[in-house]
DNA sequence: TATTAAATAACATCATAAGTTACATGAAAT
DNA sequence: ATTTCATGTAACTTATGATGTTATTTAATA
């Protein structure tokens, strides 16, 4: 099945942004996650609506981010994403009367609203910089990160 | 994102299959679930092989269930399906290299790991004899179930 | 006013699960 | 024996939804 990478992609984006002092054109995102501008738009325009990040235009615009690293969370930048359910897991729905068919739902969707609440506090608990500073310990960045 | 529901529409299958006295071909099974009989060969296939049901062709002919629904979980189900995860959200791979990419990937799958792991507890301590048992209790159905 | 870059709509491509067709195998009824 | 029923499986088609692309508009700076 499938699996969305954007949650992934965006916090990434979003670190290397940290470390820059001009705003970042969609063109140069895209050309980092081997993607297309128009589709950096569309998923950085997510994170504008919630003000993580701000878009300009023209000379000298791209996407900037508008809070420190520290302010944003794992699950701040995955319900930007605005995805519905974090599970391929689904229910059926042919005979939403027969008492076998709700029991079964009822019993998966108990497992998967208490499983999904884990991993959104989960997502809740690990700010941006934290990650960030895992970086700044990977031996190959040190001099790097100690400029910033 | 496209839902799997194939565990629901099997947990729901098994539970009926268990109040008959004959086999159920794939045919009925497919009408019931509003698919194709070859689908259901395909998804039952799984089940077969680790050993929750048989398969017996010609003349009445069709699959049963082989042991007992209190000797199955939901995790033996979901495991018999051999979907690989059960997230949608996955990893970056552009820069396998990449201290930052590394750092973001290690905090989101450490994240899921948990996650599954917890839901994957809780599928294996549900039997479907208790989901049955739910069935039971429904007010419609109480004539069809004290007769069982 | 020319250039740069986002905003957005409309359309095309791609991946993959589900559905379908066709034929082979095997078991039971006639 | 032969017909019928039902699974097994390969090969192919369809449907869906995310991603990618093109084209045009809007707005900001050089």
């Amino acid at each position: 099945m499938r699996k969305d990478s954007r949650l992934s992609r965006m916090l990434h984006v979003l670190i290397h942004m940290n470390q820059l002092d001009a705003p970042a054109t969609s063109e140069k995102i895209a050309s980092m996650l081997n993607t297309n501008p128009v589709v950096v738009r569309r998923t950085m325009a997510g994170l504008r609506d919630k003000g993580y990040v701000t878009s300009v235009k023209g000379h000298g615009g791209g996407w900037s981010l508008v809070m420190a690293l520290s302010d944003i969370t794992l699950l701040d930048i995955h319900n930007a994403l605005g995805e519905s359910s974090v599970f391929t897991i689904g229910l059926s729905d042919e005979h939403t009367s027969c008492p076998i068919e709700i029991a079964v739902n009822q019993a998966i969707s108990d497992v998967l609203i208490e499983a999904e609440a884990l991993l959104l506090e989960r997502f809740r608990e690990v700010t941006l910089d934290v990650l960030a500073a895992g970086f700044a310990d990977y031996p190959l960045n040190q001099q790097a990160s100690s400029g910033e």
